[in-house]
This record gives C-alpha cells, structure tokens and sequence, in this order.
RNA sequence: GGCCUAGUGGCGAAGAGGAAACGCGGCUGUCUGCAAAACAGCUAUGCGUCGGUUCGAUUCCGACCUAGGCCU
C-alpha cells in the first residue's frame, strides 16, 4: 500500500520545519495541506515559507478571487502522490488545516457534489429556520443526523440541501478502493502559553515582513467577501493584537478537530528525536 | 475641608422596586466541497461597604469607603 506520512498540529508550532527535516532524512517530498496558502500573492500574511532544498509542493494553485476547497484538495494531491511515489519519494503531508487532510484519507461520498452556487445564492438571504424547513422538506435523513449546532449553522444547513437536491436519483459514487493508503499521522503539539507566545511573535515578524503592505494591495485588487479575504490577518489588520488573537484562537480550534482523529501520535517539540525513530520503523517496514 | 458625578461578571456596558440585557474575552464543543471558514453550549445565588424604608431592593433613603471632576 502506498506510504505516505503526514504532519498536523496547530498553526506556529513549528510544522513545515520538522517536515523538512523529515523529508531531508527520507527523502521526501512535502506537500501543503493550507486552505490560505493555495492563493498566489498571499505571502507573508498566510506565512509561506519556501524552504531550500526540499521540495513544497501545493502553494499559489489559484488566485485569490478563484474557487479552492477541500475536493480541489483532494484530488491535486492524489495526483501529487502518486508522481511523487513513482519518483520514489515519500510524500508528506504538511498543515494545519484538518478538514483537508481527513477528506485526503477518508473521502466522504458527498465530496464528489459539486456546488451549485445558483442555488446557494438563493438559499442565502434565508432565515436559519426557512433553511431547516426546507432541508426537513427534502426528506429529512440528512437532516436527522445532524447536530444542535449545525442544524444551526446556515452554511452546512445549505450545504445539506444541496447534497440532498443532487441526491435526487442518482447514486453516489462508490468508494475507490485504490486510494487507500499506509499513513502515519505525526502530530505536534505545545502547551498553550508557548504556543500563544509562538504564535504572537510569528505575527510580528510577518507584520515587519510586510504584511501590511501586502494587505493593503489585495485590498485594492479584491473584493473584501471573497473567502480568500476572510483568512487570519486580512481581516483583523491593521490592528496585530487583534491579529494575534485570532490566530491563538484558531490554534485552540485547529486542536479540536485534530484532538479527534485517534491515528494521530502526539510529539512535542522537542521529542524530534523520536519522531524520527517512529517514522523509520515505519516506513522501513 | 466643601460641592458634584460615578462605583454592576476578566473587560466594556444596559437596566428597573418583584426572577441581572448585550458585546468582548475565556472555557468546552460541532464538522460528509466555502474549514485561517461557519456554527453551538457554558461563563455575576451577584449589582462598592454597612444600616434603614418596604411584603420584597442591585434599583428608594442615610452614613461610610474608593475614583474622577470642580471649589476654597
């Protein structure tokens, strides 16, 4: 079965530097799994690093006013996989945004309902309540199985209706079992005061890189509600506490879902050592 | 020393004699193509202190304490 590892945590915990370190060690190729990071020109406040001699792969696939998710995910990477494994490299999976990378390893059968984004346009301007009485209206499965809190959430309310309006006749496609893969799931994390320290100073040196700059440009160019324009920064900016903040916020998020994903081992930062033993026995196998 | 104003949860802030809005923050969580997104739940037996009036006061009265302002 095909190999591959992946490196999760939350953001400013030091991903991509043990990745590279990894990569160097095993000859690896790293790929981005970063819902912010795909968008070209959006540099210093996603915090792309490029790093020398390791290849990164999955930065700058679209503009910022282009459409990118969790499905484009999926299927660049399988692509990416598969050319890196010919190659004979290990690929690894790098980031912090889970979603991607729980949909890269257990691909959900809706993945594959395209947006219809007519229809989310007119479903948009309703009230929470219009929405669940449409879903109720559709047949009502999708419905039961959803939670308190997203039988409230307008988005997966929609989302849910469209799923379902496509449903209607025809079948999902059946799972492949071809993409199923050997993985090893490395995550890191710190305790929060670190991390929140982390985290601030990263924001500052990313606001003396130029981030302001750089926002005000995009600024200009894009509208502001597209959701390329909703990332971490360029919406709190110019203020950099409020910037930090949302950033530590994000990472206590971020924890919430990966806390859930039981495949993962947890390092902290300091333990690269045994990370790296655990990546061996693994891949030697 | 005198006068005035204010004193509500970590912060900001509303309120009225009879079950302490709301915002922020914090905590916990949700997650089947927007996920750095969107959403949910919890977060003051308490309204500066001590007395009084009242069936009932955080809300009315008095004293005191604290802060700010003005005056001599």
């Amino acid at each position: 079965m095909k190999k591959i590892l992946i490196v999760c945590g939350p953001t400013a915990i030091g991903k991509t530097a043990l990745a590279v370190k990894l990569a160097k060690k095993f000859a690896g190729e790293l790929i981005s799994a970063d819902s912010r990071q795909v968008y070209q020109g959006m540099d210093i406040v996603t915090g792309k690093d490029k790093p020398a001699g390791v290849k990164l792969h999955g930065l700058d696939l679209v503009k910022p006013d282009e459409e990118f998710s969790a499905a484009h995910f999926v299927t660049q990477t399988r692509t990416l996989i598969n050319q890196i494994i010919k190659r004979k490299k290990l690929p690894i999976i790098v980031g912090g945004t889970g979603l991607y990378i729980n949909s890269l390893i257990n691909p959900p059968a809706t993945l594959s309902v395209k947006p219809d984004w007519q229809l989310r346009k007119q479903l948009e301007p309703k009230t929470v309540k219009e929405l669940q009485n449409q879903l109720k209206k559709l047949g009502g499965q999708r419905w039961r199985q959803m939670n308190h809190s997203d039988r409230l959430n307008p988005r997966r309310l929609i989302r849910a209706i469209e799923v379902n309006k496509f449903q209607q006749g025809q079948a999902f496609p059946s799972e492949r079992t071809d993409l199923k893969f050997n993985t090893l799931w490395i995550g890191l994390r710190e305790n929060k005061a670190i991390l929140d320290e982390r985290i601030a100073k990263r924001v500052k040196t990313r606001v003396k890189a130029g981030a302001i700059a750089e926002w005000q440009q995009l600024k200009a160019k894009y509208r502001q509600d597209l959701e390329s324009m909703t990332g971490i920064g360029y919406r709190q900016l110019p203020d950099i506490a409020a910037w930090i903040l949302s950033e530590q916020q994000y990472a206590v998020r971020q924890m919430t879902y990966f806390k859930k994903i039981r495949q993962i081992h947890w390092f902290e930062l300091d333990q690269a050592g045994d990370i790296a033993k655990l990546v061996k026995a693994w891949y030697t196998k």
